[in-house]
DNA sequence: GCCAACGTTGGC
DNA sequence: GCCAACGTTGGC
């Protein structure tokens, strides 16, 4: 099974917000590599909750696909920062997921821990300069995120 | 189709 | 707050 890592500000929105929230539309996604990612999600599948543009930076939580891509609304939002006035209505430019919340990890994994870890060095996310915020995960790299903080990937 | 300018992401 | 990396825009 496909697994992911979506990034998120934790001032914006974090994984306890996720477990408050129940579940969450992850739209707002303007960057076609990612929405191509987005679109490729399916039901079920799980993904890395990780916190960016935090002190420290990490991956905070599991969480699941509960909703598959579907046409972001917010798109077509004259209101909405993600406005987007080009997009067709009749072909939709950009796509949406819903998450809900799996497990917390019991400590952030931070990046430092992960640039550490061989299981995590050919992952985009841990090189300079990658600035994608939905990306597929391994399951190398799945597993060993979890084993770091002594969760099983088996038993979610 | 190229590329300079600009805006954004995101680590530090 | 700074700045490197990179994606997008728009003039040509």
């Amino acid at each position: 099974m496909p697994h992911w890592l979506l990034k998120s500000e934790p001032d914006v929105f974090g994984y306890p917000d996720l477990e408050c929230v129940g579940r969450e539309p992850w739209n707002g996604v303007r960057n076609y590599q990612a929405r191509n990612n987005l679109r490729a999600m399916q039901v079920g599948e799980l993904c890395l909750f990780y916190h960016s543009n935090a002190k420290p930076n990490g991956i905070a939580g599991v969480a699941r696909v509960s909703v598959g891509a579907h046409p972001d609304n917010l798109q077509f939002d004259p209101l909405s920062d993600y406005y987007d006035p080009k997009s067709p209505p009749g072909d939709p430019r950009w796509s949406m997921v819903e998450v809900q919340p799996v497990r917390a990890f019991p400590r952030l994994l931070t990046l430092d821990d992960l640039r550490a870890m061989p299981e995590w060095q050919e992952s985009p996310l841990t090189r300079r300069g990658t600035r994608l915020s939905v990306l597929p995960v391994t399951d190398t790299e799945f597993r060993s995120a979890l084993s770091a903080v002594g969760l099983d990937a088996d038993s979610l």
